[in-house]
DNA sequence: CACTAAGACGACAACGTTGTCATCTCATCC
DNA sequence: GGATGAGATGACAACGTTGTCGTCTTAGTG
């Protein structure tokens, strides 16, 4: 179906190697040799096969290898779209999978973006095991990870956001205004960055402290509605906090949307800034990050790796950023 | 570095042609055998390569091309997503590229996915010239072009949403509710969408008797502050509109801002539902559409001509719904 | 004119896999 | 006991490209 250089060589009267050579844009080609070349090419639509070339090169596909949670989710999106920047500055294609949280549906993707030879993969690992990854690392395939640290045994770069940081920064901002008894909402416990954030809560309150009182704490909502339903518990209480901090975007909705029904005035820091936060009702102040940025310096490392620079694992922190829209400076009742 | 097929021969002691057939799991090796090239390829860690694969193969790369405008963008991302679903189910990798609208870009990427021998194309062409792409189809690869409709020279399938009957649906809400003078926020006229969707305005007023007053209609808003702007103009008319059509959803938000700024209770319907639509203060009633759905149906589209199967080409037209929220009920003042 | 060297071009192998076909080993059967 | 055939295994070519090296042409030199 599709014309090869010896088809090509063939209309043009020439040797396969002359095609290769004009293609290549290498030297030692006469102009009118070269014409012809092209005559023949444009004639029958040649195009290059990257695939023969990647394998007689034995070295490079010119791709690397994406695996995320999901596409559509916006966080993931934009990670995406920071790699594809890094990528196409470099010439590299991205070729992306969902792992949809699910370890044997990651699992699989790995190995088969491996057999594809990407010359590197960039994770957002799940809370799963990782160590069939060691023999990949070890036969050659850079690897950096994002959001989440893999275990220990896996020496690989990883970059992540300062949650810690982020988190404690939210919380002072409502210590700062005057808050003491201040909720945290906090994902599963699984979840590292929810882990992270709430150990930014506990290290907020106890440097100015503050005790941390546990029935104010609520690990485990999930999701808008398990959010709602924790903080409008949170704010039925005898003694109900002035103020919450929720660990995720999703978990801010839930609280903001608890607060409103209860109608109170309590103030409302989210971790993670989202697109119209400042339309709402009460615009929300957030702890905003870069997941642009995130996939980005991920790629950036990937390249160097992949270039065979031969340093010791990074670990890359990225700043988050406190935004100010109002409903975080709510003084206490 | 890593270990080949001859390699695993050489260490279990059998030919390379009976580690392919253990690899395959193709039929006709003694068990004994089998287990001796496993163990092999455990010890050894070999992964079979695709690349090889492909080439002699000579057929299926297993993958596809995508090509859109910006992942990062939801409605992008949902179309990915969708694509990816069916990828999944198909045993295909999705390699995808970002034109950012610029069509030199766009046909880059598409060589650069031809060259790579993707087993099929599926594209959201930009506002440009796509002839060049007629050998690339001709030569056999598949593709199907989404949200846009490529030139009429392209023979190719096209999944589109119903701009027309979305538009019409919901200036019919408009007129239903008891306006007569509604506003048309439309974006550039050189976007086949703002121009389907401006039709579909056209003809539900002209449906219902109610001459076009072009006073009331914009085209060019572009984002949000050109739409709020734009939107002030009108309300500060003499005669201003009782009701809004924004055309899309950063046309929407702006115009929800001039709304709000003016403090009047212009009623407005948008087209293109949004995160936290809901959740503003007014909600926004929309005419939703599903982009995930365009990446399945184009997908699957695709993957029936990849499979061969030789339809005349299609145009698949994506019902839309119009989502009832508050701010397309106010009557005329 | 003979000799040299640079420049242009071609022949061939190799990348890692799989399809085709040949060969080899046994168990079975008359 | 030899013929038969099924099952297991291997040798080899080919996919489309590029690196290596060899050959041929031609201009330049003495």
């Amino acid at each position: 179906m599709r014309p090869t250089m010896r088809d090509v060589a063939r209309h043009a009267g020439v040797s396969l190697k002359t095609v290769s050579r004009v293609v290549n844009g290498e030297v030692g080609v006469r102009p009118d040799t070269a014409e012809k070349v092209n005559d023949a090419i444009s004639a029958l639509g040649f195009r290059r096969n990257d695939i023969a070339r990647a394998l007689r090169g034995g070295k490079r596909t010119r791709s690397l290898g994406l695996v995320i949670k999901d596409v559509a989710n916006p966080f993931y999106s934009q990670i995406a779209r920071g790699v594809e920047e890094v990528a196409r500055l470099h010439d590299l294609f991205v070729i992306s999978g969902c792992s949809d949280e699910d370890p044997a549906r990651e699992r699989h993707l790995i190995r088969s973006l491996c057999e594809r030879r990407v010359d590197g993969l960039l994770v957002v690992p799940s809370a799963a095991d990782h160590r069939y990854l060691i023999p990949e690392l070890n036969m050659g395939t850079a690897a950096v990870f994002m959001d989440r640290p893999p275990e220990e045994a896996i020496r690989a770069d990883v970059v992540l956001i300062d949650n810690v940081g982020g988190a404690r920064s939210a919380v002072e901002h409502l210590i700062a205004h005057g808050h003491r008894r201040i909720a945290c909402l906090a994902d599963l416990p699984g979840i590292f960055t929810a882990r992270e954030r709430r150990r930014g809560y506990d290290e907020a309150l106890q440097a100015h402290g503050i005790p941390v009182d546990e029935s104010l704490v609520r690990l485990g909502p999930h999701d808008v509605a398990g959010a709602e339903a924790a903080t409008a518990e949170l704010l039925a209480l005898g003694d109900p906090p002035t103020a919450v901090f929720a660990g995720n975007n999703r978990l801010t909705i839930g609280a903001l949307r608890a607060i409103q029904a209860a109608g109170t005035r309590t103030a409302l820091v989210g971790f993670d800034d989202f697109e119209l936060a400042d339309m709402l009702a009460t615009p929300v102040t957030v702890v905003a990050h870069y997941p642009a940025e995130m996939g980005r310096r991920a790629a950036e490392l990937l390249c160097r790796r992949m270039n065979g620079e031969d340093l010791p694992p990074q670990r890359v922190l990225l700043p988050t950023r406190l935004i100010v829209r109002g409903s975080g400076e709510s003084p206490p009742i």
